[in-house]
DNA sequence: TAGAAACAGGACTTTTTTAGTACGATAAAG
DNA sequence: CTTTATCGTACTAAAAAAGTCCTGTTTCTA
């Protein structure tokens, strides 16, 4: 089955609670608004906190969310959530979408690329895909902090999810 | 990155193939139409018999090739291939397409599927996907049968490729 | 200025998935 | 009845993903 990784499942989660986190902040909507810290998002989504520190390392990285150090540091979003993409999402935590490798970066490893003529029309397909994943935003996947992944640890993990 | 399996791949290839041995005999859009071996199969693609042959098998099981056996036995396309599509392959070799675990098939895995609100996003996602793979078809990949996935031993295989 | 809280980065281990192989059984042709 | 094939399944090995941990750096607070 054509399915996106554990970890980018953690990652929409989590975004989602970052939503929720600058939706409650009183500061919601200026610069200095609040932070939420990897521990604090651990114990609200139920994701197991190394784990999500990785995640939110990641879309730190990827300059989705902003973070920030030392003592009461943590992440926020970098843009508001209804522009933010899922297919941004997918892209920093499973790196391009192209459904097959022979994709325009690696075609030194193809040894026919330039007569190949499938190419094209593979082409044709990812961009087909990534703009039905670019289509759904952040915002549009809301409400619930945990759901449309799974793990079962999410069971013991909030009320609001409903 | 969100890529399918080798195996897609090799099926890709060997269907392409299959096109070809179709359109060379003799006994064309006949009844009677001949069929090719894994074994002769493998030698045109150049991917090793006992891959190519679980890749038929696979195929046969899903029924995007009808196979025959003994003696002058093997694989043959179950339909033309412009009636043969790439979300079909896929299906086949990969399992159903969707992005997410968290699908009406096994939604007993997901404590929360009845409230989730975001199921529905994903559902539009999917489809989405779906569609893009099913408007191309088998015949839209041709002219070559090992390109668009790249494996080495390509390399050897055939003059046609171009 | 010392200590605590928090992120950064990377190395490491474990688990899961995928790919590849092998073998005994069955079926058809000559 | 021998040869050429597929069928089904089980097994092994290799690759990828997930998860964990440690060491260093930054920043706030007391």
């Amino acid at each position: 089955m054509i399915k996106l990784g554990k970890l980018t499942d953690y990652a929409i989660a989590v975004m989602g609670q970052l939503v929720h986190e600058a939706a409650d902040s009183p500061a919601h909507d200026k610069e200095g608004a609040m932070s939420s810290s990897a521990h604090y998002l651990a114990s609200r989504t139920g994701i197991p906190e190394p784990t999500i520190a990785k995640v939110l390392k990641m879309l730190a990285k990827g300059g989705l969310v902003t973070s920030m150090r030392g003592a009461a540091g943590g992440y926020r979003l970098a843009k508001p959530a209804d522009q933010i993409s899922i297919g941004e999402i997918i892209a920093v935590m499973d790196g391009p979408i192209a459904i097959v490798g022979c994709v325009e970066e690696d075609k030194e490893h193809c040894n026919m690329w330039e007569t190949c003529p499938t190419k094209e029309n593979w082409g044709r397909v990812n961009d087909a895909i990534k703009s039905a994943l670019d289509g759904v935003k952040l915002q549009d996947m809301l409400s619930t902090p945990a759901c449309g992944n799974v793990p079962d640890f999410t069971k013991d993990v909030d009320a609001d999810c409903a």
